[in-house]
DNA sequence: GTTAAATTATTAAGTCTTTAGTAATTTTCT
DNA sequence: AGAAAATTACTAAAGACTTAATAATTTAAC
């Protein structure tokens, strides 16, 4: 029973988690995978597979036991990084800038957060981008 | 005693009264006049008074009393809105872009969240601002 | 097969956030 | 002045988040 997730985000601890996962490529990883990862101060074993577990009920992993493994779960996104970055975005262009996007870049601007020759890089890549991986092999 | 207040956040319940008092312009307002402006269900009176008793001690609005206003407390805030817009992006770019704004902009371009045609408007608008108000009086 | 090790499930404690009641104080009204 | 109303301060309780210990279960080692 996969729980629906339609606006749920993640907390810190969460996102940690989540960004080691992620880190992991396709196969996802273990409780002792994702351990390995963390730095000093490394949490208890258990810390990290309650915040597995959590994820899973909540919907943002999923989990499986593999051949030869033993009863260990392998824990693997249900949802790719970009899709949550994007998930967040809407989120915070709806709470700080009344749901647009023009608005949330022209804040950029205003602020100098980005400047008019990086938005014309950014254009100049749009128009001819330099090479477009992953998306539609030709032929 | 002002509170140091570089990278703290606001919660949930706290932005909201932020909100209000943002709108509310120079003056601030007190607890009645930050009340009013809740929809329902309209929160206690004290726990209002709560939660501006604890923007104040986090350095995030000023209280004062008033002429003629008996012990009533003002709330102003002490940072404005954009200033706290400014902080969150940052926070944001530096969790979901490795700090780099760039890397933000691209991102909505790529995700269709603003269109090509859209920030070649925004673009113009920053060569030739149609009326930049508040800002330097000429003369 | 029994013991040791590893893994997951359950439970709980500590902190932070949210909410609001009660107490103390001050102001207003009669 | 005394009662009522308003305001702030103090206290507490419920919920969410974080952390991890203990228990139960399964696997591995002898």
């Amino acid at each position: 029973m996969i729980k629906a997730k339609e606006n749920q985000t993640l907390t810190k601890a969460e996102m940690e988690i989540m960004n080691y996962l992620w880190d992991m490529g396709e196969e996802g990883g273990s409780v002792r995978d994702v351990l390995a990862r963390y730095p000093e101060p490394v949490p208890a074993y258990t810390t990290t597979a309650t915040f597995l577990k959590i994820l899973t009920e909540k919907g943002f992993v999923t989990s499986e036991k593999r051949e030869n493994e033993g009863k260990t779960l392998f824990y693997v996104p249900a949802i790719s990084r970009d899709e949550y970055r994007s998930r967040i975005m809407d989120e915070v262009t709806h709470n700080y800038f009344g749901g647009s996007f023009r608005s949330l870049v022209s804040f950029f601007i205003k602020e100098e957060k980005i400047s008019p020759e990086e938005m014309n890089e950014i254009m100049k890549m749009v128009s001819s981008p330099p090479a477009p991986k992953g998306g539609g092999h030709p032929g």
